[in-house]
DNA sequence: AGTAATAGGGTTATCGATAACCCTAATTTA
DNA sequence: TAAATTAGGGTTATCGATAACCCTATTACT
């Protein structure tokens, strides 16, 4: 590989010119500047970011830690996150936890011995704690996304789970479905929390009593259905609408509710929170409280990148971002 | 930040003994070993790779470079490069061409400047060949994905364009479909020429003449209706079928010929390359000739790896991985 | 007992780039 | 014209880790 060095001897210079030349600093006279950048293009020189990240302490490398790529939610969100990163000439490295605390923690590890300038953490859960405690430790600056983590102040980019919730529970409310039932995710993570609270909500304001045997806490990744439907369906009076935490709760639901010989929404109204992009596109049956997940990935970025540059205020930034309510045709008028 | 120094002062030995602790290298007892252990976990020490990998000449990072995240087929892909990568103990530098040879360009500066290990490259096109030439001009090995391109002799992992054409054309034949339209990317990629071959002998096979009106190459990423579907739909033989290269096409195609009114399959039956995931798992109505995206970024890797450690055979491999045909509910015989 | 071998660990140079400071000739200024 | 600037560029130390080699007690061997 190609070195300032090589370049200096070639140029007739020292290291230190062309070091000059390269980041425009210094006294450099047009004439050896010119004749440095000759030498460099002829040997295809490309600066040893390594070397630089060395004696500058810092990298110009960003971490983006999700929990799963495979779901369009964080597909889209890393879509955002690199858009900006590559504008503001960062690189991103990339890690997926799959909602595994241990694969965080080797995430985390990496990350620091990396010298990362930030992370752009999406936590797996409450557990996530001692991961941001050992980032802040190494005074690494990170932005949380999506899930708050009890115990971190911190930047954090969020959707408002209690109040998309709300409206979707509102909305079966409105259709006229008293039993709705709710499939959640961990109640270890901030979001399950807020939608159960909000689903708690809606069904209050509108005098209809809680029933937790129509309450299941899983996950938000896997689906297994031995878990879950039995449980809502073999119940004296079972529900006539589900909302799903997530996309792919609702997916597995509603798979699982047709392998029963159940039709959605004839037979059982579902709704849930994301979207699911391409599916919706090619096929606008789900209805759902869509989040901007784009916009969770590209701000996120923004607001980590002043973090690093010191241009944002001290105080710990909380930006919710409203979801928006899409109402297509996996829910319908009970009994109809 | 903690450094081997500091380490080496605290335990009372030297940085090379600290080193050579952290590395399992040259010969320390089994006290000072224990003594030098206990005071990096006190300090909480983390390694800073970009010093290792100043003197050790390599990073352990694996640069993926694909061209649309959001493109289910890359997310899986994605994310089998990710797991593989991970259990090799590498890191992943990850960008997003978009199919824009700028920004290629931008991410392999981006690569040689970190002094990646080796790069997963999903060519944006043919015009790919002179970045794929710079990064072997600089001695980083590659392997490519998905799409060969001419002139770089390689290893490459890519699907059989040609086979999974012509099972999804055999297909919408023995149908009795005869007026078969084919929505395809750019000819500038691979993919794209090898699904138009396959296409075309398809046809030929059983005697049914290739109709050019019926062939748009455009792009895989964008999906312009004007450009498309009026073309194929104001003939005096408009097409019964239409056979979309891929799932973006794919779902470009269904939804503009819905809105025309045009019911799928019942008006037109419409197939693809490329499963949709999420959307096929909740509605099973897409036809396609899946590639196991997973495997291309899994096998990737493991081949990357392989020749980054020198265990590899000399010569290029080219793996070509089967799709399959899998058929659900999109097309139909034809006017029934 | 005297030498060779080994265990255990230290010294020094190096990877590629930059910060901080220094030096000299040419130009300006009083 | 002498002193002070300034332009243009060089020297040296440093970032954190490791390779290659060196050193000194022990221990083993003949």
């Amino acid at each position: 590989m190609v070195t300032i060095y090589d370049i200096a001897e070639k140029a007739n210079v020292s290291a230190m010119t062309v070091s000059k030349v390269i980041n425009n600093t210094g006294r450099i006279s047009e004439q050896t500047r010119k004749r440095v950048k000759k030498v460099m293009e002829e040997l295809n020189y490309i600066p040893n970011s390594n070397a630089r990240s060395l004696v500058l302490q810092q990298t110009q490398i960003l971490s983006l830690l999700i929990t799963d790529i495979t779901n369009p939610f964080y597909t889209s969100l890393a879509r955002g996150a690199e858009d900006s990163a590559k504008k503001l000439g960062y690189r991103l490295l990339f890690g997926n936890s799959d909602e595994d605390y241990d694969k965080e923690q080797d995430y985390v590890d990496m990350i620091l011995s990396t010298r990362v300038d930030g992370v752009l953490f999406a936590p797996a859960g409450d557990h996530s704690l001692k991961h941001l405690e050992k980032l802040r430790a190494h005074n690494i600056p990170f932005v949380i996304m999506d899930r708050a983590v009890p115990g971190i102040e911190s930047d954090i980019v969020s959707g408002d789970s209690m109040q998309g919730a709300r409206n979707l529970v509102d909305y079966l409310i409105s259709l006229g479905h008293r039993r709705i039932a709710l499939v959640n995710g961990s109640l270890d993570v901030s979001t399950a929390r807020l939608r159960y609270q909000g689903y708690a909500e809606a069904l209050q304001l509108h005098g209809i009593a809680l029933d937790d045997r129509l309450v299941i806490h899983k996950s938000y990744r896997e689906y297994k259905d031995e878990d879950q439907l039995p449980h809502l369906l073999e119940q004296p009076s079972p529900p006539t609408a589900i909302f799903a935490a997530n996309n792919f709760l609702a997916v597995g639901v509603i798979n699982a509710l047709r392998q029963r010989g159940i039709r959605v929404p004839e037979d059982m109204s579902v709704v849930c929170f994301d979207d699911l992009d391409l599916s919706s596109a090619l096929d606008p049956f789900l209805t759902v409280a869509a989040q901007p997940a784009y916009q969770f990935g590209a701000m996120g970025i923004q607001l980590l990148v002043e973090r690093i540059q010191g241009s944002a205020v001290p105080e710990a930034r909380k930006i919710i971002l409203p979801s928006e309510l899409i109402i297509r045709s996996s829910a319908k008028t009970i009994g109809k």
